[in-house]
DNA sequence: ACCTGAACACCGTTCAAGT
DNA sequence: ACCTGAACACCGTTCAAGT
């Protein structure tokens, strides 16, 4: 039977989960599917647009209606949604991270927080900012987080294994405790301060109109 | 004369500023270098080691003492120090960014910024925390920054060009006047939105104790 | 101690030719 | 329309052997 533009992209998905971004390269990917590398440039033009079209499936369902009343509530929605489909695959901060940086990606998960920003009472131009504000944070976060927790299942590899160059500074030392705190109150923190910061605007601008 | 540490470094550098962080392999750090690519092996274990010592070097002054009597214009002095060193070379935010996710890079910066929220007040966990959200807002900014300023320079591609699958969604069309705007203000929205966030967690905290 | 020479095991991409 | 075969121009890394 054929090779579809979905078989491509399925077959992408399972070795991303498998053995990780490193391992998905075009060669490897065309041999799982028995096909010879140039097949792939029939379904996507380049390795690139291919990945692009893995990462907005993993946001797929991130920025479906928000069932909240409240403008804050919508913005931790849609943050813990965006968290959750990007740890619901191996890399896959990493992954949607890099497509984004590159522009290969839809920017939809973004739009949906610009939104959200309006609904505040936000300005147009304010709500923009604010939502790439918390697209970094997220992004950055849960890459963060992903690779911090791949590394741990990976043997539990210590800073100093890591990089034997850089000296393990004494401030670096207390951090420990921290990083092994539930992730979730983690990231619910920097959330917070986002939040907390988008209040402070509105109250600003209400107070003296 | 033989090939030192340093030597290498600034070959890389040269090459990074010159051509790119894609450009910047082994194989042609060497040839530039009129050195056998194997050469390199011994002053460096391998490459991300390499790319890690170069990220130190491009954030090398950003965590000097910074001389302010204020926690938040310590916080505003490290971030725009941050980016600026970021942006000094090509590619910089991109490599630093990626080789702080492979943890290869030392965290001074980020101490530093965590030392600027305990002198806020902040406790050592938060203040921790809040330097994790600093870190990635700067570092997502920048990076988006830098490369929409290269692909500018690089011949004004269209969004359409970079991404012929996606359908240029009528949201994203109006982004554009706000894109164009001065970037230090952009930059600075997001960083006031943060501080704002923490000094409303120091108010929190210290009207009822 | 520091580097060369040469290999190993890969990459992404292109494109004439086949069906 | 969709894919094969085969090539092109690269990669990072290793390691015996040289000086």
């Amino acid at each position: 039977m054929q090779l579809r533009r979905g078989d491509v992209l399925d077959g992408a998905m399972a070795i991303l989960d498998e053995f990780g971004l490193a391992d998905l390269t075009m060669r490897r990917l065309a041999s799982s599917l028995d096909v010879q590398p140039g097949a792939l440039y029939w379904h996507f033009p380049n390795k690139q647009t291919l990945l692009g079209a893995l990462a907005d499936k993993i946001l797929e369902d991130v920025d479906a209606p928000v069932d909240t009343r409240t403008w804050d509530g919508e913005f931790l929605e849609l943050a813990h949604r965006l968290r959750l489909a990007l740890l619901a695959h191996r890399d896959g901060a990493e992954l949607v991270s890099a497509t984004y940086a590159s522009r290969m990606t839809n920017a939809r998960v973004r739009e949906s927080f610009a939104t959200a920003g309006r609904r505040s009472g936000l300005s147009r131009e304010h709500a923009e900012l604010a939502s790439y504000s918390l697209l970094y944070y997220v992004l950055g976060h849960t890459v963060d987080e992903q690779s911090r927790a791949q590394m741990e299942s990976a043997g539990a590899l210590t800073r100093a294994a890591l990089s034997p160059d850089a000296p393990h500074s004494p401030i670096a030392a207390y951090d420990e405790d921290l990083l092994d705190g539930d992730p979730v109150i983690r990231f619910d923190f920097g959330l917070s301060l986002f939040i907390d910061g988008i209040r402070a605007r509105l109250k600003e601008t209400t107070h003296h109109p």
